[in-house]
RNA sequence: GGGCGAUUAGCUCAGCUGGCUAGAGCAUCUCGUUUACACCGAGAGGGUCGGGGGUUCGAAUCCCUCAUCGCCCACCA
C-alpha cells in the first residue's frame, strides 16, 4: 500500500461520500424488528448558505446517524430546505432592486417565479454544503417546504384546526413591519433598548381643569380616543368620567378608569390610542372606545390623523406633533426615557403596532398537551435547564398570527364571498395547487350561491408549515407505511434561538396531527459567537465561513474542532485553533495507520487466544484501555456529550496508543521476538476498533484508511466495537 | 422589570452529586528525534480558581452577598 507522509482531504473527500452515496448506505436499512433511529433536522431556509451553527447542528446529528448506523439501527435523516417567507422575498426583491426593479413591476405570479428560480439555486448550495460536511442523508427524499405533497399537508393542517374551531380572523393590534410590509409574529419582534424621551403633554379638561399624560410615542396623540387612569387613583378620582380636550386636532375624548394603567408610573394617566398600542387596544374594548388607525401600512400618517400630518412619515411626525405642542403650551416636560423598541427581525426597521385583520391560531387547547409530554418528560431537553425556558414560555403563550401579506409562501386555503362568507376549503386549494384555473372553474358560494368569490391573497407564517416537518415530509396527511415505521423521530440537534419558533410548533402540531411527540430528546447545542464575543453573523462581517474552513483543514478537523470547543449549552467563543487541532489529530490518525499497516506485512490473521500467551503486559494494558474506553464512550453518547467523547477518544489515540504503546511494540517488532506476533495482533485490534470509534466524528479519514486496509465492508456500515 | 448563564494558566475552555501536588488544546521555553507523524516526542515555566462572607475536618466545587460581562423573555405608557 502507499500511503503519503500526510493526509489530504481534498483527495479523499469527494471520492468517499460520492461512494457511500451510490452504495446507498444513507438510505435506512429497513428493519421492522427495530426501532429505527430518525432525526429531525431543522430545514435550513433558502435565503444563503450554512453558517457555522448550522454546521454545529448538522455534524452533530450526522454523529448520531453514524452511530445507530454501526450500531446496526435502521437510520433516517431527512435533508431539506425551508422557504422562509420573509427572508428569501426579501433577498429576491434585493436582487430585483439592483436592476431597478420592484417586485411589483413584475407582479406577484412573475415575481414568485423569479423567487423559485433563486430557491432552485440556493437549495443545491445547501445541498452541496451538507455534502461536503458528510452529512449522511437520505438524498432520495430531499424535501422543500413548498412542494406539492408538503404544500397539501400545509392545506391539510389549516382545514383540521380550522374545523376543530382554532382558527380565527379578527382585528386585532398586531406588529407590522412597513418595511418588509406584512404582519409578523411576536417571535419575530427584536427588542431592543434605546434611549428616547418621555414627553409629558397636559390635556385641558372641559371643566376648566386639565390632565397631564406621559407618553414615549406623541405622535400616536393623533389617535388618542381616551385618557385612562387607574380606579383606585385618588387624584384623578373625580375627574374620571369628565371628557377632556385633544390638544392640536381638539377632539373631545372620555376620561375613563382602567386597572391596566399603573399608578406609579409617568402622571399616573395614560393617553390610550386603540388603534396602535396592544395595551391601548384592551383598554379600548372594555370601554367601547373607538379605534382611529393614524398610522398606515406604509408607516405613513393617515388622513385621519389631519390634513397637515397627511402623508407624513411616522417620525417625522412625531416632531411636528412635538413642535405644535410645545407652541401650543401643551408640553409641560421632557425628559430622557430609556425604553425597550421592537424591531422587525428580517430588516431591523421599527415594528408599528397596526389594528389589523389577520387570522390567528388559537393557542388555548394546543399548548396543553405540549406542556404536558415535556413537563412528563416524554420529551427531554439536553441540557435539561431549557425545559424551564420552554415551559415559561408556554406558560404565557399568546394566539399566533399566522397570516403575512407576502406573495412568497403557501397562500391561504380561505376565500371570501361577496355575502361575507368566509369559505375554508381544502378541495379548492388542491384544484389550485394543482393548476386547475379560477378561469375554468366557477367556485360558488355554498351559503348564498354567489359566483363572485375571491381567495384570500395572505400566506402563511413559514413556521406554521416547518411545524409539519417531522410527519410532513414522510407523507402526512396520506397513512404511508413510512409514517408508520419512521414516526416519531428520536433525536432533534438545533439552536436555542429557535426553541419557540420551530421546536415548541412541532411539538404542538405532532401531537395535535399525529397524537405523539414528534421526537424524544432535543439537544440544544452552544451558540457560536467569535473571539469578540459577539454573534456570528455574515451580515455583520463576524462570520466564519465552514466551507472555508473545512477548505483550509478538512471537513473532519472541521467536525472535530467543533464538538472539541462545544461544551453542553454553553456559549463557545469560536477560535480556529482547535480545528488546527483536528486536522492535526487527522494527520495523526493517518500517520499512526501507516506506521501499523507497515508493521502488518507478514502478519497472518490471529485471535487472541491463540497469542494470549505472549500478550505482555503494555499489550494487555492497552487492550483494557480499548475496552475501557468504547465502554465510557458509549456513555456519552447515551448522555449527548459530545466534547467529551472527542476528548477521551483523542487522549485514548494519541497518548495511550500513539505515544506510549506504538512506542514499545515497535521495539518488539524490529527485534522480531517471540511477542512479535502478539504485538501486531494488539497494533491491528486497536487500530481497527479505534478507527471505528472516530468514524462518527472524523468520517473521512477513518473511511480512507479503512480503503488502505482492504476490508470487507466500508467503515460507514461497519459493526460498532464490542467490549467485554 | 423577570429569568438564565459566565467569571479557573497569556488565549479558548474542562473540572459530575465537595477530598490526593487544580487539568486539556493553543502559545512560550528547554532537550530530543529526520526509518509512522516537525501537522513529531520528552519535559518545563505559568493560576491567591472575579471580590467578600459563611457551612465543613476539608470548597474551584455547596450557601449568602457584591462586582463585571453576556444571553433570553417582557403590553409600565
Amino acid at each position: 500500500m502507499e500511503m503519503p507522509k500526510a493526509y489530504n482531504p481534498k483527495e479523499h473527500e469527494d471520492k468517499i461520500y460520492q461512494s457511500w452515496e451510490d452504495n446507498g448506505y444513507f438510505k435506512p436499512k429497513i428493519d421492522k424488528s427495530k426501532k429505527p433511529f430518525v432525526v429531525a433536522i431543522p430545514p435550513p431556509n433558502v435565503t444563503g448558505s450554512l453558517h457555522i451553527g448550522h454546521a454545529l447542528d448538522n455534524t452533530i446529528q450526522d454523529v448520531m446517524i453514524r452511530y445507530n448506523r454501526m450500531k446496526g439501527n435502521p437510520t433516517l435523516w431527512i435533508p431539506g430546505t425551508d422557504h422562509a417567507g420573509i427572508a428569501t422575498q426579501n433577498k429576491v426583491e434585493q436582487r430585483l432592486a439592483k436592476s431597478g426593479k420592484t417586485k411589483h413591476d413584475l407582479g406577484r405570479e412573475k415575481f414568485v417565479e423569479e423567487v423559485w428560480k433563486w430557491k432552485d439555486e440556493y437549495q443545491g448550495h445547501i445541498v452541496g454544503q451538507l455534502k461536503k460536511l458528510g452529512s449522511s442523508c437520505d438524498w432520495s427524499r430531499l424535501r422543500f417546504t413548498m412542494d406539492k405533497d408538503y404544500s397539501k399537508s400545509v392545506i391539510e393542517a389549516f382545514a383540521h384546526y380550522y374545523d376543530k374551531g382554532y382558527l380565527y380572523r379578527g382585528n386585532r393590534i398586531i406588529n407590522w413591519c412597513p418595511r418588509c410590509h406584512t404582519s409578523i409574529s411576536d417571535l419575530e419582534v427584536e427588542h431592543e433598548e434605546e434611549l428616547g424621551s418621555l414627553w409629558y403633554i397636559k390635556y385641558q379638561i372641559e371643566n376648566g381643569k386639565d390632565i397631564t399624560v406621559a407618553t414615549t410615542r406623541p405622535e400616536t396623540m393623533l389617535g388618542d380616543t381616551a385618557i385612562a387612569v387607574n380606579p383606585a387613583d385618588k387624584k384623578f378620582s373625580d375627574l374620571v368620567g369628565k371628557v377632556a380636550i385633544l390638544p392640536i386636532i381638539n377632539r373631545k375624548i372620555p376620561i375613563v378608569a382602567d386597572k391596566a394603567v399603573e399608578l406609579e408610573f409617568g402622571t399616573g394617566a395614560v393617553k390610550v390610542t386603540p388603534a396602535h398600542d396592544p395595551v391601548d387596544f384592551e383598554i379600548g374594548e372594555r370601554h367601547k372606545l373607538e379605534k382611529i388607525i393614524i398610522i398606515d401600512e406604509d408607516g405613513k400618517m393617515t388622513k385621519e390623523a389631519g390634513e397637515q400630518f397627511f402623508g407624513m412619515d411616522r417620525f417625522e411626525a412625531r416632531e411636528a406633533v412635538v413642535k405644535l405642542l410645545d407652541e401650543g403650551g401643551w408640553l409641560t416636560k421632557v425628559e430622557p426615557y430609556s425604553h425597550s423598541v421592537g424591531h422587525c427581525s428580517r430588516c431591523h426597521t421599527v415594528v408599528e403596532p397596526l389594528l389589523s385583520l389577520q387570522w390567528f391560531v388559537s393557542m388555548e387547547k394546543i399548548v396543553v398537551p405540549a406542556i404536558s409530554v415535556v413537563k412528563k418528560s416524554e420529551i427531554k431537553f439536553h441540557p435539561n435547564k431549557w425545559k424551564k425556558v420552554y415551559l415559561d414560555w408556554m406558560d404565557n403563550i399568546r394566539d399566533w398570527c399566522i397570516s403575512r401579506q407576502l406573495w412568497w409562501g403557501h397562500q391561504l386555503p380561505v376565500w371570501y364571498c361577496e355575502c361575507g362568507k368566509i369559505i375554508v376549503s381544502k378541495e379548492w386549494a388542491l384544484e389550485e395547487l394543482e393548476n386547475v384555473s379560477r378561469e375554468t372553474k366557477t367556485r360558488e358560494c355554498p351559503k348564498c350561491k354567489s359566483h363572485k368569490i375571491e381567495r384570500d391573497q395572505d400566506v402563511l407564517d413559514t413556521w406554521f408549515s416547518s411545524a409539519l416537518w417531522p410527519f410532513a415530509t414522510l407523507g402526512w396527511p396520506e397513512k404511508t407505511s413510512d409514517l408508520n415505521y419512521f414516526y416519531p423521530t428520536m433525536f432533534l440537534a438545533t439552536a436555542r434561538d429557535i426553541i419557540f419558533l420551530w421546536v415548541a410548533r412541532m411539538i404542538m402540531s405532532g401531537l395535535e396531527f399525529m397524537d405523539e411527540p414528534p421526537f424524544k430528546d432535543v439537544y440544544i447545542h452552544a451558540t457560536v459567537f467569535n473571539k469578540e464575543g459577539k454573534r456570528m453573523s455574515k451580515s455583520l462581517g463576524t462570520g466564519v465561513d465552514p466551507l472555508d474552513l473545512m477548505e483550509k483543514y478538512g471537513t473532519d478537523a472541521m467536525r472535530f474542532g467543533l464538538l472539541w470547543q462545544t461544551a453542553q449549552g454553553q456559549d463557545m467563543k469560536f477560535g480556529e485553533d482547535a480545528i488546527l487541532n483536528g486536522q492535526r489529530f487527522a494527520n495523526k490518525i493517518w500517520n499512526a495507520s501507516r506506521f501499523v499497516m507497515m508493521n502488518l506485512d507478514d502478519y497472518k490473521i490471529v485471535t487472541r487466544e491463540t497469542i494470549k500467551d505472549n500478550l505482555t503486559k503494555e499489550d494487555k494494558l492497552i487492550l483494557d484501555e480499548l475496552e475501557i474506553t468504547i465502554k465510557q464512550l458509549e456513555k456519552y453518547f447515551s448522555r449527548y456529550d459530545f466534547q467529551h467523547a472527542v476528548e477521551l477518544i483523542y487522549e485514548f489515540f494519541w497518548h495511550n496508543f500513539c505515544d506510549k504503546y506504538i512506542e514499545v511494540a515497535k521495539i518488539r517488532i524490529r527485534k522480531n521476538d517471540k511477542t512479535k506476533s502478539a504485538a501486531q495482533y494488539t497494533l491491528d485490534k486497536t487500530l481497527k476498533d479505534s478507527l471505528k470509534m472516530l468514524h462518527p466524528f472524523m468520517p473521512f479519514v477513518t473511511e480512507a484508511i479503512w480503503e488502505n486496509l482492504n476490508q470487507k465492508k466500508p467503515l460507514i456500515i461497519s459493526d460498532w466495537p464490542k467490549y467485554q
